[in-house]
DNA sequence: TTTGACTTTTACGTCAAGGTCAACGATAGT
DNA sequence: ACTATCGTTGACCTTGACGTAAAAGTCAAA
């Protein structure tokens, strides 16, 4: 079975275009099959795929995302990469957890605004 | 009184630069006053370069951060204004709120990845 | 067999968000 | 008077993340 994925189904699905894909297998995110040289891309592949867009969702480079991916196929097996590999989560870690923070400050501020638009809006009315 | 900030001192206080906050008047999202030719900047506006940089920070264009400026400086009297604008902050808040699913859960693959971390130095702390 | 939908590679274009550099003015310290 | 430090404008440069267009191959349906 082993169902296979076309380039413009994934592209349909995700919203993104065959650029994007194409760009991503340059980079060094994704490598899907090939049959000839049409890409193949497996479930796995549209897994990987469905992180890489949440990586850039939340705002990471290529090169971060590269990097995260990298460690889930390949952790280091040597002491004092790992150590690095740690404090670089653990920045990340603290800068996301920043992230959040803004975004709850801000849907809190959105809230006000649009309480204001409904004061706003029931004046309007009264008036009319 | 009405303590003035210069230029410089606000670079330092956020981590950026005279070129970043001379890019952002010219884009009109900060109206410091002149003394001369020479900026000075007012509380005020020091708490809209906080907002700015927290609205940078969640992945918001110059655009996107100068519409909502405008909206609380100037809200929209009329009413088909007021529902479009109703509308887009929903919007908005659909976007954020996603953002902060993918952080969410991208802070628990960090979590596993600092597990697998340390059993990993723990393998190697047994072995050495 | 021609049309249409899909695919490929190569290569130049674009856009946002600043970086960088030049050339200069104002002010303060030595 | 000289040097430092901080400020200005204006112009071009850079980087990331793709967009877009050209030229061509594959395959199924009409």
């Amino acid at each position: 079975m082993n169902k296979y994925y076309s380039i413009t189904e994934l592209t349909r699905e995700f919203g993104i275009s065959t650029r994007t894909l194409r760009f991503y297998e340059d980079e060094g995110l994704i490598h899907p099959e090939r049959r000839g040289r049409t890409r193949l891309f497996r479930p796995a592949d549209r897994r990987l795929i469905q992180e890489i867009l949440r990586g850039r969702r939340i705002g990471f480079t290529i090169a971060e995302i590269r990097e995260i991916i990298q460690v889930y196929k390949d952790p280091p097996g040597e002491m004092g990469q790992l150590r690095l590999l740690m404090s670089r989560v653990e920045e990340k870690r603290e800068e996301l957890r920043q992230k959040r923070k803004d975004i709850e400050d801000t849907l809190a501020e959105l809230d006000n605004v649009e309480e204001a638009c409904l004061t706003r809006l029931a004046e309007i009315g009264v008036g009319t």
